[in-house]
DNA sequence: TTGTACGCGTTATCAC
DNA sequence: GTGATAACGCGTACAA
């Protein structure tokens, strides 16, 4: 007979069915020391356990072991097409060595980020992995407390420390301006995001340290801080553009920007790269359809995951160990846009 | 003195602190009847609560009320931008309406979506929304046994029910087929998704039986049946556009597909929309900025979020419910490239 | 209005 | 090798 809200089976129900005790069960199952069982219960149980199609109760040993099987993404925006690509890289890579994912969009908002830490804590996630993070009281506590946590693109702000998977943004901030240089766009802007990031600060120390080795400064007004979207590059390049002096090139925070960046200039009758060059940054992967006119420094987004669930592994074994830095490697794609 | 390893604080210990049982600090965090227990014994556990830094374990909670205040999200295709909006979306909803969500890229695999079933149930989560389903086993299972449950964009495959958010695919192809017509279009092809599912079904039924109603018949080698990403696109498209009869104009399953068919279009030398008109679907929100030429299907994603938390908190009040439909107004947005 | 005691499903510790 | 049993942190029926 079907009855529509049959109870999940417990350790309980196996072990009556297996004539064995619950503790025998959990042994069988959880395939502790194969010595600390028979072969012949081992079979018994494991039988038992197929035909009531029992599954252990996550819930249940989360509490038991006060450690949940499940890691934390915190992303800064969520329809991000780069944090969106690290979401996707993460969650496979988790799904491989077991922990499920539980995705927060911190928009950002050092609160927002603090209340999901809380959350995060309080469910016994056992892994925290920020892609972009922003400096927040309880990140500095939980950071201090023994769960494992890698930060991704962004480096952690200033006393936190932790590992570290991203690329080498200042040297592609300077292979950017080789490449400006190199083209004779001498008369050049960024248009970056907020310094309080490291990963847009790296970027921009990259590109106008060597600009100045070569002579030419990046002076204020041609640095302009702003948001990482199509929206904002837009607007700043608009501004930008119809100022007095207009760029002859624009190095751009991410690919999101150049977006808004192109479209303004597009708007405003400039040709790309005749009147105006763009370089992005991330080489998303929708360029290829979408924006193939587009240089960019290239990142290999789709290997961040595995890189992260490797430091989540190392840190999960335990033992001291000084915080790892993996360096992923960047490569500009010239394209025609600069 | 700074412990580096500080436990958490328990009901217990603020318990001890108040001077009270740990049921009446349950019983004024939880916030249960305010007769239950006096003002100022609540103001003594708030108080002690706040001091400790106390935030209740969601753990123990979870596994005493066999529910988890999460909900899981199951997506087709995480790099999808249709999905990462949803997936967006909803995350925002979710949160505040006090629900995680965790994040699960069932890659239109049957086994996949069970593995990730299996493990939400494991977790006690309480809420299932399903991006993009597909048939399998322990769907029919858990769609049976009471977690509320949503299916966005495709409706659930047969024999299974469910609250349903999304868009009138249907009279959308409808529209798109009327599109054609007047623009003298009659001389087109469909690139469309798998017919297993039901949003990639409807509008293709949509768009052709319009045109048939109008003596215009799709043949079966200008139904292509495609993956909804970029690649498949492109790859179909070049087929379909170096054959003996090139249509003039190609309803594209979703945007990613049309993304794909443009550039095939670009690269073999065709003009959009004079040598072939484009119409995709979704109106993903980069659009605006790297194809602002793409006619196609707008679908408002960024209300879909409210939408499927407002079902699932109608489901989990309980009561005997019909499955409810929740159609969000689409519109054409027309383009240049059709 | 408050407190005591039990149980959710699991794993770990101890006996045997 | 195996079995009782005690936690893990919480909510709640019941008693006071």
């Amino acid at each position: 007979m079907l009855s529509t809200t049959t109870k999940r089976p417990t350790v309980e129900d196996v072990a009556r069915k297996a004539n064995v005790s619950v503790a025998t069960v959990s042994r069988v199952l959880a395939n502790v020391d194969p010595r600390r069982f028979s072969a012949e219960t081992a079979e018994r149980v494991r039988k038992a356990a197929r035909e009531m199609n029992y599954q252990p109760s996550e819930l249940g040993r989360s509490l038991r072991t006060a450690t949940a099987r499940a890691a934390a993404l915190l992303v800064p925006d969520t329809t991000n097409e780069f944090c969106a690509d690290v979401a996707s890289s993460l969650e496979g890579a988790l799904q491989r060595n077991g922990l499920s994912m539980m995705l927060c969009n911190t928009a950002e908002d050092p609160a927002k980020q603090d209340a999901y830490l809380e959350q995060i804590e309080s469910r016994g996630i056992s892994a925290i992995v920020l892609q972009g993070v922003v400096e927040s009281p309880a990140l500095l506590r939980m950071s201090a407390g023994g769960t494992p946590m890698v930060f991704v693109s962004r480096r952690p702000p200033d006393p936190v420390k932790g590992d570290f998977v991203g690329v080498d943004n200042r040297g592609a901030g300077a292979d950017v301006a080789d490449h400006f240089l190199s083209k004779g766009y001498e008369d050049c802007a960024a248009i970056h995001g907020s310094l309080r990031y490291a990963a847009s600060r790296e970027r921009l120390i990259g590109f106008s340290e060597r600009l100045g080795q070569h002579g030419v400064s990046l002076v204020a007004e041609r640095r302009i801080q702003s948001q990482l979207t199509p929206e904002a590059g837009h607007r700043h390049a608009r501004a930008l553009l119809s100022g007095k002096s207009p760029p002859r090139a624009i190095f751009c925070g991410n690919d999101s920007i150049a977006y808004g960046v192109y479209r303004a200039a597009i708007d405003m009758g400039l040709r790309v790269p005749n009147d105006l060059a763009i370089f992005g940054f991330d080489d998303n992967r929708l360029n290829r359809w979408l924006a193939p006119w587009l240089s960019t420094v290239h990142v290999p987004v789709s290997d961040f995951g595995e890189a992260v669930a490797g430091l989540l592994k190392e840190q999960s074994l335990g033992g001291k160990r000084e915080p790892r830095t993996v360096l992923l490697p960047h490569s500009l794609a010239i394209r025609e846009s600069a």
